[in-house]
DNA sequence: ATTAGCTTTTTTTTT
DNA sequence: AAAAGCTAAT
């Protein structure tokens, strides 16, 4: 059955969908059906008898991906499973694990995330004897990452006069040989960091023409998603997979481009007009998911931006509500306006907490958003933040894993080779780490044969620690992926550590690691999976991302929290932009440069284009930042949106007047729709006094009249001298009996 | 070798 | 406010 794509499309998105020959270009605004088109343009490729095989589709997400992947699959049936679709990084890790030994890696090479990275940074900044308060890790790794991205090799880099003047210039003359030093380090423990899973794929293409022509004849067909947040590393990757069939096709709006931090250029779609001129261009500027309030206001900010493509986005839906503007005191206070509004709009319109998001600039604001949810028990999930791969004990057990498949993983060995505790202290460890610098040979390869270095009591525990690594390595080649990583969980001890540990936290980090292992079985379980190998997984979990998982995770109907970086290719009905200040949104670092703020409000329009029926703002006269308050000023980008589409709507209490009480938002107003908030802390309206000062409690005896900063006042009732501890049994007037160490409570004898 | 308690620093954004 | 780093005590 042929699809009628006339009837499925309008006629823009059906030409770009026919236009399956040749280079074509898709500028396609926000919210234009640019999923659809892809997903249609596949369908229609395999409708023509493509092999699956020979299309190759890059996406920005491994969501994106596995979207497109059921879309195209209800479209065309299971025929979808074998095309390749993933992000850059995914795909091109996935290749160079089967190039690796062309360009000298070990097929089971490491992933290094941004964290095992700035780890080995800053042991090389220390091991130069260089000033960490100048060279900082993060700093250091961001201008290697920027080299990267541009391709520049180490020897470039220390070849290049341009490069020596700009880090001389920025009292940083050592950048160079710290990226040899990096570059050789993870070469030597057999590990690639994020951007080099690009560079080297440039590197296999270059140095070995067979490789290239080998997939330049799979991937006839190239797409990618999100063109304008590639950058050169990625551009040339995709250029030359093209150069043969020239069958190339990218998506992309300029206005949506947000990742200029990690590389991405926007010359990459001007350069991409000069490198096919037969390139077909297609436009595609209605949008089906906004009311046209929201696309207005959205226009009417994206305008203020110098450098842009022309483009027409507009919008036939209804007109719907103005864009609403909520001011607050404090940012606990926009939580609450925040929180109520979404209440009353559920409640109003019979809606899911599903149809709500709440985006922010930074991850930090979650934290005032979720209180306030939580007191009006509204459920709500974080995409981002701490991922689950980030948990210290995920990473542990994770080290353990890496460590078994790749033994000179040098930050996973160092990560795990005194936990649980063996005995292996941290002047040992760095005998070690001399040995192996000096007589040039791996950690591991020292750690091994540690009883050749050491006296035979240090040298025990490792050797100990060695031989467990080698017969866990051993048992990942005769087993699967779950039955290794269940017996390295407990063989290693770690999951009897978790288990002794009773306290909430521990609780909290046993069950993760059973949702590990848990995962790691799901994995093994999946029928179509050929690789089942403890190496292929560790392969897959090293680009999965938050957002990438918490998907398959939803329990129920929530509101959705995330940065609106995470929130790029989502929409929600109902949409709320919060922390709409100076200095935050734009962000302090980013309103020096015109470039800069151009992308930032970039972002802005990214955001209120994620909304379908109703977009509100929010800002907040005064934050905490940094553990104290902080007065803020309205951000520029309100100023910027059409007043014509906005309908301030204030709080109608006392506003952040003059004069004041800075408690003010501590008395909360109450809006009688909403159900008293549920407190799980015992209220206590009790406010110490601004002379209040803890005395000397040594020598507290029962009967005394105490007075404690959160409590109040009371009588101690009973002490208990416990281990050279002593806690008090007090029973407060206000709040009832508490039991108090002394050592920790801040309390004011008063007779 | 290990831990507890102290001081300092930290915040963009993500593969 | 929280994490990370440092010093001193066990």
């Amino acid at each position: 059955m042929a699809l009628d794509y006339f009837s499925l499309l309008n006629p823009s998105q059906a030409a770009a969908v026919m236009q399956t020959e040749g280079p074509c270009m898709i500028i396609a605004g926000a919210g234009s059906g640019k999923t659809r088109v892809l997903t249609y343009r596949i369908a229609h490729l395999l409708e023509k008898g493509v092999d699956p095989f020979n299309i190759l589709a890059l996406t920005f997400t491994n969501k994106a991906a596995k979207e497109m992947r059921a879309r195209v699959e209800k479209v065309v049936g299971p025929e979808a499973k074998n095309l390749w679709m993933g992000t850059f990084h995914s795909v091109f890790a996935k290749i160079l694990r089967t190039e690796a030994d062309k360009i000298g890696y070990p097929r089971s090479f490491t992933i290094y995330d941004s964290q095992d990275s700035k780890t080995l940074l800053g042991q090389i900044i220390k091991e130069l004897e260089l000033d960490d308060k100048i060279y900082k890790p993060n700093a250091v790794l961001g201008r290697i990452s920027d080299a990267k991205n541009k391709l520049i090799s180490v020897a470039q880099y220390l070849a290049d006069p341009g490069i020596k003047a700009d880090d001389e210039a920025s009292m940083k003359p050592k950048m160079g040989a710290i990226y040899q030093q990096y570059y050789q380090r993870c070469f030597k423990a057999g590990a690639m960091d994020f951007d080099d899973l690009l560079f080297n794929t440039n590197v296999l293409f270059k140095d070995h023409t067979d490789v290239l022509n080998k997939y330049q004849h799979k991937f006839r067909y190239v797409m990618v998603d999100e063109y304008q947040d590639t950058n050169y590393s990625q551009y040339l990757i995709t250029r030359k997979l093209a150069a043969k069939e020239r069958n190339i096709c990218v998506v992309g709006d300029d206005a949506q481009s947000i990742y200029a931090f990690r590389g991405a250029d926007i010359t990459n779609i001007l350069n991409f007009e000069k490198d096919y001129p037969e390139l077909e261009v297609f436009k595609l500027e209605q949008n089906y998911r906004s009311t046209k309030n929201i696309v207005w206001a959205a226009n009417s900010v994206i305008k203020n931006n110098q450098a842009q493509l022309r483009k027409d986005v507009f919008s036939e839906n209804e007109e719907g509500h103005l864009i609403e503007v909520l001011k607050a005191a404090s940012d606990n206070e926009e939580g609450k306006l925040v929180a109520n509004s979404i209440f009353e709009e559920k409640m109003n319109n019979h809606l899911s907490y599903d149809n709500f998001a709440i985006l922010y600039r930074t991850n930090a604001q979650s934290r005032a958003m979720e209180e306030s949810l939580r007191k009006l028990n509204i459920k709500y999930k974080i995409v981002g933040g701490l991922s689950f791969y980030q948990r210290k004990e995920i990473k542990d057990l994770v080290a353990y894993l890496r460590l078994t498949v790749n033994q000179n993983d040098e930050q996973a060995l160092r990560r795990v080779i005194n936990y649980p505790k063996r005995g292996i202290g941290d002047t040992t460890i760095s005998k070690l780490i001399n040995v192996a610098e000096e007589s040039n040979h791996t950690l591991w390869e020292v750690v091994s044969h540690a009883d050749q270095f050491l006296a035979a009591r240090v040298s025990n525990p490792v050797v100990g620690f060695a031989e467990k690594i080698k017969s866990y390595t051993v048992v990942a080649g005769k087993e699967d992926a779950f039955e290794a990583a269940k017996f390295i969980a407990k063989n290693s001890g770690m999951l009897e550590e978790m288990f002794a540990d009773k306290t909430i936290e521990g609780l909290s980090r046993y069950e993760n690691l059973q949702e590990l292992l848990n995962g790691i079985k799901e994995y093994t379980d999946d029928p179509e999976r050929d690789d089942k190998s403890l190496g292929a997984f560790l392969q897959d979990i090293a680009l999965v991302t938050d957002s990438d998982l918490k998907d398959a995770a939803q329990d129920g109907e929530a509101v959705t929290l995330m940065t609106i970086h995470s929130a790029k290719g989502l929409e929600f009905r109902n949409v709320y932009i919060v922390g709409m200040e100076e200095n935050l949104f734009p962000s302090q670092m980013m309103i020096t440069s015109r470039k800069d703020l151009e992308e930032e409000r970039r972002l802005f329009y990214v955001a209120i284009t994620r909304a379908e029926k109703k977009l509100t703002l929010s800002y907040a006269t005064s934050r905490y930042q940094w553990g104290n308050l902080r007065s803020a000023e309205k951000s520029r980008f309100l100023d910027e949106v059409d007043p014509a589409f906005l309908n301030f709507k204030f709080a109608a209490g006392p506003g952040p007047g003059a004069g004041e009480s800075p408690f003010q938002h501590v008395f909360e107003r109450r809006s009688n729709l909403v159900a008293a908030p549920v407190r799980k802390t015992t209220p206590t309206n009790y406010v110490a006094p601004a002379d209040f000062k803890p005395s000397d409690t040594s020598n507290l005896t029962a009967g005394q009249r105490v007075e404690h900063p959160k409590f109040g006042f009371g009588t101690v009732a009973q002490l208990e001298v416990q281990q050279g501890t002593t806690k008090a049994t007090i029973p407060f007037e206000e709040v009832g009996e508490k039991v108090l160490l002394l050592s920790f409570a801040k309390l004011r004898v008063l007779g």
